[in-house]
DNA sequence: TAAACGCGGAGTACTATAGTCCGCGTTATG
DNA sequence: CATAACGCGGACTATAGTACTCCGCGTTTA
C-alpha cells in the first residue's frame, strides 16, 4: 500500500532509547551500535528530529541527543511527518478534468471541489494519522518497559559506560608515544 | 508518508466509468482516450483487476470490460488490494531483537509478540484500511452522477459511439482497393 | 481475413530509498 | 592545548520501484 521507511523504524527505536536515558545525552553513534544499525545512516535522521523540535542536540565530546519534551507530548505522527516530511497519501491528478467530451475546456461542475476519489482517500489518510497522532512515546515505551525484567535498564547504561572507558582505554594505548 | 500509486487512480476513474457504462464493455483504449491516459499503461493494470474478480473481459472486436459484481459489493480496500498487491504500510526490521547488551541471542521477553513500534504501525495501516474498505464504487459513482448534468451520461455514449464510426470509416477508407 | 480486442514479456527513464564518506566547527578532557 | 568525540551538511553510490513503451501471441467478430 505505502511505505513507512526504514528511517521512520530507525528513529523511533531511537526515540524509545532516550525515554530511558531520561535526560542524559546518547550520540547517534552510540545509539547505532547499541542496536545493531548504520550509525552514518542514522546521522542522516537526527538533524531532521532536531529541526521539528523532537529531539534537542549538544555539540563536542560528551554530547549527544535530548529528548526535547516530555515524551508525553511527542506523538507518532511527528516523527513520522519530521522525518519523511508530510507527504500525502494520494497525488491527485485531477483527471475528472480531462475527459474528451470536454475537449480541453472542462466545466464548472466537473473540476469544482474536491475530486470524489481524492475526498475518500484524503479519509484514509486522515483516519490513519489520527490513529498516529493518538500514539506517544511515553505509551509506548511504557508497554516496551513492562517486558523488560527490572535490571535491563542497569545493563543498558553499563553498556553505554562500557563504551566510554574503552574509547579511554584506546586513548590510552594511542598517547604514550 | 506513503503512496497510492498513479495505477490505483487510473484504475478507480475507470471503474467508474464501467458503472455508467452499465454492462455494456469498454476497451481498455477506449477508456484510456476517454480520459486522456496512456492506453499502454492502462493496458497493464486492468488484466489485475481480472485476476481479482473485480472486472470481467471479453476478447475479440467488440469486447472489452465490464464489473463482474455490482458496483455496491465492490469496495476500494479491494480495488487497491487488486492493483498494489497488499504491500505493509510498515516493514518491521525486529531491531529490538538486535540489542548490542543481548550478545546476538535475544532473550524470549525482547522478541515475544509484536514489536510495539510495529504493533502501532499496523493499528494505524487498519484505520486506513477500514477507511478504504466502507467506502464502495456504487457511493462514490452516485456522488459523482449528482454533480453531472443529466445530458452527461448521453454525452458519454454518443462519444464512445463516434469512436466506432470513426474505426468503420477507417475500414472502408482501406478496403476498396 | 483483418482489425479490434485481451494478455504477457521485455525493456527504458526517472525518482526515491538506504547507505557511505568526507570535511567543517564545536567542546570536553587528559 | 591538542585531540578525540560530538553534531552538521554536502556529495556520492547502488538498488529498487514507478510509470511508462513496444512487441507479439491468441481470440473474436463484422
Amino acid at each position: 500500500m505505502a511505505q513507512m521507511t526504514t528511517s521512520v523504524e530507525y528513529g523511533i527505536h531511537c526515540l524509545l532509547w532516550l525515554v530511558v536515558a531520561d535526560d542524559t545525552p546518547l550520540s547517534s553513534r552510540d545509539l547505532a551500535e547499541l542496536q545493531g544499525i548504520s550509525p552514518s545512516f542514522l546521522a542522516k535522521i537526527f538533524p531532521k528530529l532536531e529541526k521539528a523540535g523532537i529531539v534537542h542536540a549538544t555539540g563536542g565530546v560528551r554530547g549527544g541527543y535530548r529528548l526535547a519534551r516530555a515524551p508525553e507530548k511527542i506523538s507518532f505522527l511527528e516523527i513520522v511527518d519530521a522525518i519523511e516530511g508530510r507527504k500525502p497519501l494520494f497525488d491527485c491528478q485531477e483527471i475528472r478534468g480531462r475527459c474528451a467530451v470536454f475537449g480541453g475546456k472542462p466545466p464548472a461542475w466537473a473540476t469544482g471541489g474536491v475530486c470524489s476519489i481524492h475526498a475518500v482517500m484524503l479519509r484514509a489518510e486522515k483516519s490513519m494519522r489520527d490513529t498516529l497522532a493518538a500514539e506517544t512515546l511515553a505509551g509506548v515505551a511504557k508497554s516496551v518497559g513492562r517486558k523488560a525484567p527490572a535490571a535491563f535498564p542497569h545493563d543498558i547504561r553499563a553498556w553505554l559506560e562500557a563504551r566510554v572507558s574503552k574509547r579511554g582505554a584506546a586513548r590510552k594505548r594511542a598517547a604514550p608515544s
